[in-house]
DNA sequence: CTAAAACCTGACGTTGACGTCAGAGGCAAG
DNA sequence: CTTGCCTCTGACGTCAACGTCAGGTTTTAG
C-alpha cells in the first residue's frame, strides 16, 4: 500500500513540538515536505522520528545549520573528511559540556546536602 | 594588612570573562563592587571565584535571576523552604539535561563509529 | 451548507548573556 | 604634559529557536 501521509499538525503532536517549529525546520532545510494540491505540507511517518532527533541534537547544542551539514552522515552513512572532523568536534564539545554539567550538579548536590543538615 | 582591592580588568582576566560581563553581573545583582572616589569599581580577590561559580551555573542553565535567589544559600548556608524547592528543581533539571546530553553523545559516537568503519 | 478547526504565508516580537560603539573621564610612565 | 591604556555610563546590536499576530484559504464535522 502507498505510504500514508500526515499533515503538519499530526507531525507536531507526534513529536511534541509546535507547528511553528516544524515550519521552521523546513525553512532551515532540515525537513523537506511534499505539498498537497492546495499547498498543505504532507509528511511521511518517519518525519516524527527525524524531529525527535533534531530536538536531541538541539539539546546537545548543535545549531540547525550544523545539523543540515551533518544530516547526510545519517541518511547515507557516508562522510567526507570535513564531516568527520565536524562530528568529532561536536562530540568533544558535547562531552565537555557533560563534564561541566556534572560538576555543576555536584555543587548543587553539595549545597542541598548541607542545607538539609540544618533541618 | 588591609585587603588588596583589584579593578575590573584584572577581575575579568582572572575569571576569563569580558569586562562587559562583569558589569552585567553587577547590573543583575550578582556581584556588588565598592567604588573608588572617582567611581571605578573595586573588587576583593574572591570576586574571581564568584564569577567562575556564576559561569558554572550559567553553563548548567540557571538564569542570573535564579542565581541571585539562591546566592544566600551559598553565602549563609541557610535556606528556607522555597529555596530548598528551587534547589531541588534546578538539580533535577540539570540531571535531566545531563541524561539528554549523554544520549545525544551516544548517537554522535554511534555515527562516528559507523563512518569510521568505511575508511 | 455552515461553522469550527487546521492550514497557509509573511513578518515582527521574545529571551539571556553578553558584544560593540560613542563620548567622556581617570591614571601611571616617560 | 602628553601619550596611551583603563574605566565609566548609556544604549543599541546579536544570535537561535521559535512565539505570536494578521489576514486569508482549506479541510472536516455535523
Amino acid at each position: 500500500m502507498a505510504e500514508r501521509l500526515i499533515r503538519i499538525g499530526e507531525v507536531a503532536r507526534g513529536a511534541g513540538v509546535s507547528v511553528r517549529a516544524v515550519r521552521y525546520y523546513e525553512q532551515q532545510g532540515l525537513l523537506i515536505a511534499e505539498r498537497s494540491p492546495s499547498g498543505q505540507r504532507l509528511y511521511r511517518q518517519d518525519a516524527v522520528d527525524r524531529i525527535r532527533f533534531f530536538q536531541q541534537m538541539f539539546a546537545a547544542g548543535l545549531t540547525s545549520r550544523r545539523i543540515t551539514e551533518l544530516l547526510p552522515c545519517w541518511d547515507s552513512g557516508h562522510t567526507d573528511a570535513n564531516q568527520r572532523a565536524m562530528l568529532r568536534a561536536e562530540r568533544d564539545r558535547v562531552q565537555a559540556k557533560v563534564n561541566d554539567l556534572q560538576a555543576a550538579l555536584d555543587r548543587l548536590d553539595e549545597v542541598i546536602a548541607i542545607t538539609d543538615t540544618h533541618l
